[in-house]
Order: C-alpha cells, then sequence, then structure tokens
DNA sequence: TCTTCTGTCGTGCCCGTGCACGTATATCTA
DNA sequence: TAGATATACGTGCACGGGCACGACAGAAGA
C-alpha cells in the first residue's frame, strides 16, 4: 500500500507538492513535478479508496436521474434499482433526483435544464436518440458534469459510460433457445415494436442470424408491429394466427407480450406453441409459469437502474472512471424453474 | 449521516464514550449507556464505512482461504475469482493466504491449524462434511475468527455464511430445461457423481420433481455414478448407450461430462441427443458450442471464490455481518449463443 | 487523613486524501 | 532599495471511527 506520505518522502517535498503533482493542481516546479511522478509509477501509486472516501465526504453529492415515465413495468424494475442504490448512497452524503419524463428530446431537455438548475454533479440519463441531446450531454461534460447512459445509449456523446443490454446478442440468445425449444423445426411469427426503434431491430437481426445459421427448419411467416401497445398486440397476433394456421412458435421482441399471449389463449391456440420473449415484468412471469411461454430473456432491469449510479459515485469521489466504458448486463434466461 | 460525534453531542458525552457503548468495551455507566444506546437507534447510526475502512488501515488483515486441489477445472475458475478479489483487498493492505488440499477431514484440519499459525483473521473454506471439520470451525469462531463456507455448507457448524448453489434448484432449472429442448417425450439416462456427495443427490431430486410434475412423457432409464471420473464417466455412458439403444436424452449432475461426452461421440449417438449438464469448463463450452449439448446450467465459480473475501473483508473492517446468511449464486442458463 | 484502587469518561492521535492558507524565495517595478 | 507580485512549496485541518492514555471522582483500606 503505497501512500502520498512515502512518495513525499523518497520526493524530499512534502504531501501537499505530491498532491499537487499527481491532481494537476497548483503550480510545481517542473523538474519536481517529473520526479513525483517518477517515483510515483515506480512505486505503483494507487489512492487509497478510504481515504478518498473520506476525503469526498465533505462535499454533498447530487445525482440526478432522468428516465421515461414509469407507466411501464419495465422502468418500474429500473426505478426500483435506483431507489434501492439513492437508500444506500444517502449513507454518504449523496442525494439522488430523479425525474421522469415523457418520452422525447425537448422534454429531456428541460428536464436536464431543471437539474442543473439544483446544482447536480453527475446524470444517468435513458436518452432520447437526438442531436439536440446529444449537444446537452456534451454541454454538461463541459461543465464538469459527467453523464451515464442507460438502457439505450446515444451516439457521438462524451457521456462517461453506457449500461444496458446487447441487443443484438439478446436476439442472438432468443434465435438459440427457439431453436432448441421447438428442435429445429417450426413455423414462426416475430412481433416487434417499431421498426424505428434501433433496439428492436436489433434483436431481430440477431435472431435471423442465428435461426438462419443453426436453423433451417425455423420458416418465418410473418414480421409484426405492435408499437409495444398491449391491445394493438392483441390485435396483430389474433390476426396472424387467424391467417397462419400452421403457425407454431412466436418470437416477441419488444413489449406487449401480455395482449399477443392473451390472444393466443382466446383463440386455443396454446398447444403446441412455443414462445420466446424478453423481460420478466409480472404478467410474463405469469405466462411463464402457466406453461404458456418457454423461456424469456431477462435483461436485469434492477442492475441497469443501480449500476448507473454505482460508476457516477466512483467517478465523483475517486475520479476513477468505469474500467468499461460499454458495460452489458447479461441476458439471463428465464423458464419456468428459475424464474 | 449520523456520526459519532453527533451522538456524543446529543448525549452530552465524548466521542470516546460513544464509541465504547456502541462496541461494547471498556466500562460505562449503564444509565449512560442505555441514554446514548437509545440516541443512537432513534437517529439510526451505521458506522461511516470510510472511516471505518481507514481506521482499519492500521492493522494489516490476512484471510486464509482453503479450497480443493485444483485439479478440477471447476476450481480453477474458483481460483480466478479468490486472485481477483485477493488483488483488490491488497489495495487495503489485507493479504490472502490459499492452501489448496486434499478433499478429506484430516488434510483441512491440518490446513487449518497451519493457517492459524501465521496469524489469520478469517477464513474461507470448501468444507468436507466431517464431525471434526464442524468442531474445528466453532473452535475458530470461539477464537473470534470468522469462517465463509463456499461451494459446499456444513451444518451445525457457526460459520457466518455461505457462498454456493441451491443444488436442488438447480437440478429443478436442469427438469426444465430437459423437458423444454426434448418437447417433454424423451427416454433419458442421468449420471451422477456419486451417491455420496449431497450436492449430487440434491442436484438429482430437484430435477426428478420437476419431470415428475411437469413432463410425465420424459422416462429415466436409469441413474449412474462416474465419480467424477472422466473415464469412468466415458465407461458408464458407453455401457448405458450400449444397453438402452433407445436412449435420446442425457442429464450429467456432475462432473465428468467431458467423458461422457465422448462416448456419445465415438459410439455415433450425437444425432437427436439431448444433453443438459452443469458448469461451463472449457470442455463443456467447446461441447455446447458444437451443438452437442444443448444447455448448461453455470454456477458462477468466479463469484464463488471472489464473493466470500467479499463477505469476510467487510465483516472484519465493519464487523457488519452478510444480510443473508446463505448467499446463493445464481444458477444461469447457457446456450451456444451466450456462453 | 492519606493512600490506593476502580469505575467512568474526556482527549488526542492515527489512518490517507483533499484543500485552504501561509510562507519563503526569486523576479519585477517604482 | 523598498515594495509589489508571482512561483513553489510546507503545514494544518477536515472527514469518521478505533484506541491508548490519562484525568477525575468516589470508595475502600491503612
Amino acid at each position: 500500500m503505497v501512500t502520498i506520505k512515502e512518495i513525499a518522502d523518497l520526493s524530499n517535498v512534502s504531501r501537499g507538492t505530491v498532491d499537487r503533482v499527481l491532481n494537476n493542481r497548483g503550480s510545481v516546479n517542473p523538474q519536481t513535478a517529473q520526479k513525483v511522478r517518477e517515483i510515483a509509477e515506480k512505486l505503483g501509486y494507487k489512492p487509497n479508496k478510504a481515504g478518498l472516501a473520506l476525503a469526498a465526504q465533505k462535499k454533498k453529492l447530487r445525482i440526478g436521474v432522468i428516465i421515461f415515465s414509469p407507466d411501464n413495468p419495465f422502468f418500474e424494475k429500473v426505478m426500483e434499482g435506483v431507489s434501492a442504490k439513492a437508500e444506500e448512497l444517502a449513507a454518504y452524503d449523496c442525494t439522488v433526483l430523479v425525474r421522469s419524463v415523457t418520452f422525447d428530446a425537448a422534454a429531456q431537455i428541460r428536464a436536464i435544464s431543471e437539474l442543473q438548475g439544483q446544482e447536480i454533479h453527475g446524470l444517468v440519463l435513458t436518452p432520447y436518440n437526438d442531436p439536440d441531446v446529444v449537444a446537452k450531454i456534451n454541454e454538461l461534460e463541459q461543465l464538469g458534469i459527467p453523464v451515464v447512459t442507460t438502457n439505450t445509449d446515444i451516439e457521438g456523446s462524451r457521456r462517461i459510460a453506457y449500461v444496458g443490454s446487447n441487443y443484438y446478442e439478446g436476439g442472438r440468445t432468443a434465435g438459440g433457445l427457439m431453436r432448441l425449444v421447438t428442435g429445429g423445426t417450426a413455423s414462426l411469427g416475430i412481433i416487434t415494436g417499431s421498426s424505428q426503434v434501433l433496439c428492436h431491430t436489433q434483436r431481430i437481426a440477431g435472431f435471423l442470424d442465428v435461426i438462419q445459421k443453426t436453423a433451417p427448419g425455423l420458416q418465418v411467416l410473418d414480421i409484426m408491429k405492435n408499437h409495444d401497445d398491449e391491445f394493438e398486440s392483441y390485435e396483430v397476433t389474433r390476426h396472424f394466427l387467424k391467417t397462419h394456421p400452421e403457425a407454431n412458435a412466436l418470437f416477441f421482441a419488444a413489449g406487449g407480450v401480455h395482449g399477443g399471449c392473451k390472444a393466443i389463449l382466446n383463440m386455443n391456440r396454446a398447444k403446441n406453441m412455443h414462445i420466446i420473449c424478453f423481460d420478466a415484468v409480472d404478467t410474463t412471469r405469469q405466462m411463464v409459469l402457466d406453461g404458456l411461454i418457454s423461456a424469456t430473456i431477462s435483461q436485469q432491469p434492477w442492475k441497469q437502474g443501480a449500476r448507473p449510479l454505482d460508476l457516477l459515485f466512483e467517478y465523483l469521489t475517486t475520479g476513477i472512471l468505469p474500467a468499461e466504458e460499454i458495460q452489458y448486463v447479461d441476458a439471463t434466461i428465464q423458464i419456468r424453474e428459475n424464474l
């Protein structure tokens, strides 16, 4: 365990000077600085976390969180993760300010400005994909306010990290599961939210890649959109089942699982139907337990809420950036027995 | 954030007295103690982790780890977890002493005594199920040396926590997977390590419970033992396949997956064979990627190595016992696409 | 009454880091 | 040459908790 004091002793300077050198603050003689840096390097100095945390205790941190309005059961679980972690961080005098707003650029930017007014030191954001939002994130970065994106990423922004799913890999896993539960032969329908949402199309791309390569017996009858709406999902599934009496498998790449399943049940098509979907919200859990859904792939919404706060807190107190800029949560396969 | 100082001020005593009361050291007037305790309770005092860690810096901790000789690829992964966490803890002047010994009571007790000679402050142990080992664990507890068991638990001991799999639930998940990949109908063989090892029998119990309740079409032809030996596994599988030409599914409840799979390949029985097993060691991974094994259930060996150290360090520096005495690692389902 | 013992409690330092403040020396200006 | 200014560096305190030491009072013994 190398301390600043040790480095100071070996460099024949005081702790303060070492501090100035290693943290680039104040003015130091270039030669002295060079020497200190060399010694610190040689000794492999890593700031002591306990000391850092204690020193950080003085300033009260405020972290802002902006996510969708949680009318969505998935985001309710994300919120649970946020709340749990917020409670934990409260012990370190760190306050978490949550704003849940509608999913559009203007509302997001308004919410960010509001949080800026409250003098936040960091921000967790589920970004709406818009150049204005990118600009706003970069503005925050300029002001020294780090941003972590969650659930969905945004390109071109200088956010310090992204925590979320790897949608393409999730789709691949779904494809593999479909191969396994159908034995490699089936006539299937794919139901997605929207072709405009990158997440959904990425999932379908992964799914199709896998079945084309490893399960040529899986025939895709149709790809339909439900715009993440339960009732539209019901309608669309109903129509699909009617026009395709031979269909015996369904892949839900987005929300609307509940509506789709209801349609299957109402039309008495549950028998020999193989269903793979995403997320383990309550209604989905029930359908898995009932045996209607073979398996669901959970993206750990709780973790998607909690982890970004962890990363930000670490960065704000220790200055250490996350080891990985992109932090994928595991896509865990859930069946009736391990829900 | 409540501090000792605040409690002291409100109780009209000094920090030292509050410290004595809350940590039960030294002598304090019972009335004063009562008052301090009440105030601490009311304020919901939780010792500050940073402060605690800083104070703990003075005494260098030593934690002992005893696991099997890692000729086993699973325990190699456990060791990776231990090493990674040890490196992390080294930053706090905490040394981790590892002993890997053969799996019997005498050797374990000898190793523990050795570590005692090195004045360890805590111990991580994969306990051999023997009354002498129980007694030894309790002796350590008496001496103030906390013990965390990992991978397998031991009854009647006063270990502060257990980190490992829920074998019964793992078996249930395996049963569910077998139902899914076979479509609910198959003639299967079960290969286990030994009927003397609790873990293995628990897994089989979970597996059988599930298939009896949810997949009556799954017929168990035989349950065989391979004593966790690859070559015995090869022989036993070979014999099973020969005597059961109709067999089209295999469940490996223990080690020896590689040997068993080799037998299947050599006898040209890979086609239409459904295999479910445990752990994702390299040879198993390869068989999953090759499509021979449908799915494997991983018990996160890395975490089983790392987590116990975390718990012990937390306890030794802060005195906080793990929230849950029994910490199950997730049984994650791994298929070709999410390995 | 003086000493000794014991129970009770306050004080100060330590751990490692950040940071405000103070000070010494060198350079520049009037 | 005195004074202002800038550069380079040392010092001390804060953060929260552990712990050693010592102070003080009351009781017991001589």
